[in-house]
DNA sequence: GCTTCCAGTGGGAGCGCTCCCAACCTCCGA
DNA sequence: TCGGAGGTTGGGAGCGCTCCCACTGGAAGC
């Protein structure tokens, strides 16, 4: 088997020669197109399979206008921001959603200036076929350029401020009022609400369901208690909450992470979940099980949001005119109220 | 602002023609390259911000024949594995080096036969300018196409029962072997092993490590108990060793996740860590610090992982011969042990 | 004064594919 | 018998860029 020649990929027009055919029906065969003879097409997938051809993407990209990728964006202002469970739940559906149509996802995380402007190069040069994005702060840098490019851009969740022309989304508000109500109907008086980043529209619309579902109740709703969606700032969140309301008797956490911190809080301050303080949590990951109590928390489809995000940007892409999406959320009881 | 003409991006001609120059110079200036005069070099310049012009990477990528783009390859029978922290972190730090090399990163999942099928095409196709491989089951299907593939891959940790070419890893056995020490220094004597999957060469290395330093220390090691790097196995394995040797009082754990379900055995067990039995995990990932107690684990440096992976492709790519790597590991102190 | 050299320049041939279109062939109904 | 209709076929023109190369003219060297 010698390989001396250091023989190049095979082209199309190699499949063609070899098969005796013209690259035309050679491509169309590749590509079954009609307009090829059972016989020309057996010949060519038979010189297809003899030369191992394999089409080049980069040139097919070219002459279709279209390179096979769909990119997802993930903006923050630091890299730690990726380290959040959520984006892998979201990467995975999106991959599968991806697959069913053929394209490659591309990977971006604009949390440098950096990388901010390649994603922004991205946009301009249309280095993919559409554009995920994950970018909820209110001042975003990314916001703007989605709005200036002319690929179609798939929003994760809302932006603070905006609704997008395409996004999928979660029942934030919807899935904190049933927390809440939850907390309410276990004869919880003092339920107070752990915030996340109140510059995102999750923040608030999960602080707005608390605030729903009490006032509806007819209970006072705390002031939010903001944190970043982090353990240690669940953590430090619950404090100042003990020290502010020493009587507090439910909490309602923005999510696992900052209800796991609530969770350390409480146990180092002798408090017993659910006895004295019932905690609920949000999102509904690996973390809300391994809790001790394990959370009772709001279950978000985080792997849908991203299958959901990819097959409204295959639509897109195919020229169809999706509708934004709100995935539903519920509740998942469980030991901490 | 009228834009009735649905113009396309301008061509590197048109950038050309508006400078007044020839395309050839445009595209030396462009790529700042030499045999540019000043002048000329200022007028594409000129034109560039005038037209809009953002060169077309897909034409770019056809005739350099380089796409711009590494591909990080995430093998494992279901996506449910892509769910572990650890690969976001080994992407924040790939994504830090390939933005240096200014190449996109695209993420395969190849978890299901649709996804593996992908992958090989993608190898076969030269897709990418490069793979960053992260395969390690002993029979992985991918192994058999990056060794056939062309071009150039960078394994994440080796594979059992064979030493790639090129490939990135982390000091397991040191890191076993330490913790182990640091248990067998805290004068716990009946140490026991809680493995990972021992098809996987982390799995095998960390026993290894485990099982050296205490033969070193002439202790007994115990045999295997092995578990699959996740908490619920972490907690099983616990339970069936508590059940066989309920006198243990160290335990080392080849993962975090696994040391945080054999902590919850434990718990429920009533059995006190750290004076009861003494824990130590492995990788250093945010669980240890949450964990209750907060575990004594070794650090891996998985981003170093990542971005060394990437650093090492893109020295590949630019037709370098780069050495293997073996990244340190180093025992963090906590409660737990 | 004459070569020699080289920065600067633009023409043109690809890179490997898709797709339009004209040419062709066969078969059928009128 | 003849004129389509409709399925096949291959030529050729791109897609937008890079890069080789031949050519120019002025500066440097002798």
């Amino acid at each position: 088997m010698a390989e001396d020649p250091p023989r190049r990929q095979p082209t199309l027009d190699e499949v063609a020669e070899h098969a005796g055919v013209s690259r035309s029906v050679a491509s169309r065969a590749l590509n079954n197109a009609p307009h090829v003879s059972r016989a020309k097409r057996e010949a060519v997938q038979r010189a297809v399979r003899q030369l191992g051809y394999v089409p080049n993407p980069t040139a097919r990209a070219l002459a279709t206008r279209q390179t096979g990728a769909a990119a997802l964006v993930v903006s923050g202002e630091d890299p730690s921001i990726f380290a959040d469970p959520f984006f892998a739940q979201v990467i995975v559906g999106a991959t599968a959603a991806l697959e069913d149509a053929d394209l490659h996802l591309m990977l971006c995380l604009a949390a440098s200036d950096r990388g901010r402007k390649r994603v922004a190069e991205l946009l301009r040069s249309r280095g993919a076929d559409g554009v995920m994005l994950m970018a909820l702060r209110e001042d975003d840098p990314l916001l703007p350029l989605a709005e200036e490019t002319r690929m179609p851009v798939v929003f994760g969740g809302r932006p603070v401020g905006a609704t997008p022309r395409w996004y999928v989304d979660v029942d934030n508000v919807g899935g904190a009022r049933e927390a809440t109500e939850h907390l309410v109907a276990r004869g919880r008086t003092r339920v107070a609400a752990l915030c996340g980043r109140l510059d995102t529209e999750a923040g608030r619309a999960r602080y707005r369901g608390y605030r729903d579902a009490l006032l509806a109740a007819g209970l006072d709703p705390f002031p939010p208690q903001e944190g970043d969606f982090t353990e240690p700032s669940g953590a430090a969140a619950m404090a100042a909450l003990l020290a502010n309301h020493p009587d507090v008797d439910g909490v309602f956490a923005a999510n696992d992470n900052m209800a796991a911190g609530a969770l350390r809080t409480l146990r180092k301050a002798g408090r017993l979940v659910p006895d004295d303080v019932a905690v609920v949590g949000f999102d509904d990951l690996a973390v809300a099980q391994i809790a001790d109590p394990p959370l009772t928390t709001v279950h978000q489809p985080i792997q849908a949001l991203g299958r959901e995000m990819a097959r409204m940007l295959v639509s897109l892409v195919n020229g169809q005119e999706p509708t934004p999406l709100i995935l539903p959320t519920h509740l998942v009881v469980r030991s901490s109220a």
